[in-house]
DNA sequence: AAAGTATTCAACCGCCGACGT
DNA sequence: GACGTCGGCGGTTGAATACTT
C-alpha cells in the first residue's frame, strides 16, 4: 500500500543503503529541506518524502547524539512520562540529541521492564494491583526513603493565599546534602507562573533511582527558570514542579497511615491519568487544558478545603 | 556448533491537524 | 465548506542481532 506520495512512482522501501544515505545528506546539507516531497526527486533518490524526513532525523542529522542512554537522560524520560504519557516527541525535546522514535524504544525495550520489575504500572508509574495490598514496609516502593534531593514541603494555611499573589512554600529540610541541588526554595524564582499545589495526604512520587543524587527532575526543575523554549516546555516545567508541589511531610505519621494514603493518591492519580488519557485525541495524552485551567485559575482563588477537594477529584 | 528464542531498533503505517486552493 | 497535500506523531512490524539451550 503505502502513503499516497508513495504510490505515485516505483519506491524503494526497507533499510538505507550508504549510497542512499550519502546522497539524501549531500542533499540536505547543501539545499535544506523546504519541501520534504520533492527531496527524493532533487536528491535522486526513489523514496517517498516521508521516509527521506524520517532518515534525516533518526540517523543523519548531524546533532544526533549516539550510545546508550545515559542515567540521567533515563530519569528525564521517566519523569516526564510521569506526566505526559506516550508524548515522546514532547519528551525528546528535553532530550538533546535523541529523537522520539530512540526514546520510545529505549522506553519499551527497557524502562518499562524496568519499572514492571519494581512493581510499578509503566503507564501511570503507580503500583500494580498485584502489589499494592501484599506490599510490606520492606519491598514498598522507596517513596519515603530516597537518597535524592527533592526538598519536602511543608505547606500550611497561612501560606495558601486567597488572591492571585504567588504562595510561599517554604522548603524545611532537604534530603541530600548535594551542592548541586535545586535552591532551597525553587517557588522563589522568577517565573511566568507560580503554582499553587493543591493541599493533599502525603505524596511522595515514586523515585526510582536511589543512587542518582542529582535527580534529573530537580535539574530540569531548576534549569527551566533559565530557558523557556516553547508552550509546552513551560507547560512541562510547570506540571513538574506541581507534582513536586505536591509532596507534603508529615513526620509524626504513622507508618500505616503513610502507607493508606499513598496508596489512596496512587488510586487518584491512576484514575486522573486514565481520565486524561479518556479525552485526549489519542491514547494517553494528557488533558493539557484541564490542568492549565486548574492550576491557573481554581487553586489560585479557593480556601484550603476546595482545593483539597479538587486534588481529590482531579 | 546449531537451533530456538528473545531483544533491539530502523522503518513503515495510518491517523491527525494545519494549510492552501 | 470541501478537498487535497504535507508534515508530524504514536503504534506497530520485522529484520538483524544477541542470548540461551
Amino acid at each position: 500500500m503505502g502513503h499516497r506520495c508513495c504510490t505515485k512512482q516505483k519506491i524503494k522501501r526497507g533499510l538505507w543503503s550508504p549510497e542512499e544515505d550519502e546522497k539524501l545528506l549531500r542533499y540536505i546539507t547543501t539545499h535544506g529541506h523546504k519541501s520534504w516531497s520533492s527531496v527524493p526527486k532533487f536528491a535522486g533518490l526513489q523514496r517517498c518524502g516521508k521516509s527521506c524526513r524520517l532518515r534525516w532525523i533518526n540517523y543523519l542529522r548531524p546533532d544526533l547524539k549516539r550510545g546508550s542512554f545515559t542515567a540521567e537522560e533515563e530519569q528525564i524520560i521517566i519523569d516526564i512520562h510521569r506526566i505526559l504519557g506516550n508524548r515522546w516527541a514532547q519528551i525528546a525535546k528535553h532530550l538533546p540529541g535523541r529523537t522520539d522514535n530512540e526514546v520510545k524504544n529505549f522506553w519499551n525495550s527497557c524502562i518499562k521492564k524496568k519499572l514492571i520489575s519494581q512493581g510499578l504500572d509503566p503507564q501511570t508509574h503507580t503500583l500494580l494491583s498485584s502489589h499494592r495490598r501484599t506490599s510490606s514496609s520492606s519491598n514498598f516502593p522507596n517513596y519515603n526513603n530516597n537518597n535524592n534531593n527533592n526538598s519536602f514541603l511543608i505547606i500550611t494555611s497561612s501560606n495558601i493565599p486567597n488572591n492571585n499573589n504567588a504562595p510561599i512554600i517554604e522548603t524545611t529540610q532537604t534530603l541530600s546534602s548535594s551542592s548541586s541541588s535545586l535552591p532551597t526554595n525553587y517557588y522563589d524564582k522568577a517565573q511566568p507562573s507560580v503554582v499553587q499545589p493543591p493541599l493533599s495526604p502525603i505524596y511522595e512520587p515514586p523515585i526510582l533511582d536511589n543512587n542518582n543524587n542529582n535527580s534529573c527532575m530537580n535539574s530540569l526543575l531548576w534549569d527551566s527558570g533559565t530557558a523557556h523554549h516553547d508552550a509546552e516546555d513551560c507547560r512541562v516545567e510547570t506540571l513538574l514542579e506541581y507534582g513536586q508541589g505536591l509532596q507534603k511531610h508529615d513526620a509524626d505519621e504513622d507508618d500505616d497511615e503513610i502507607r493508606e494514603a499513598n496508596n489512596n493518591i496512587i488510586e487518584m492519580n491512576t484514575n486522573a491519568s486514565l481520565e486524561g488519557s479518556n479525552n485526549a485525541n489519542h491514547n494517553n495524552n494528557f488533558d493539557f487544558g484541564l490542568l492549565e485551567s486548574v492550576l491557573y485559575s481554581e487553586f489560585m482563588s479557593h480556601d484550603i478545603n476546595y482545593m483539597d477537594e479538587l486534588a481529590w477529584n482531579f
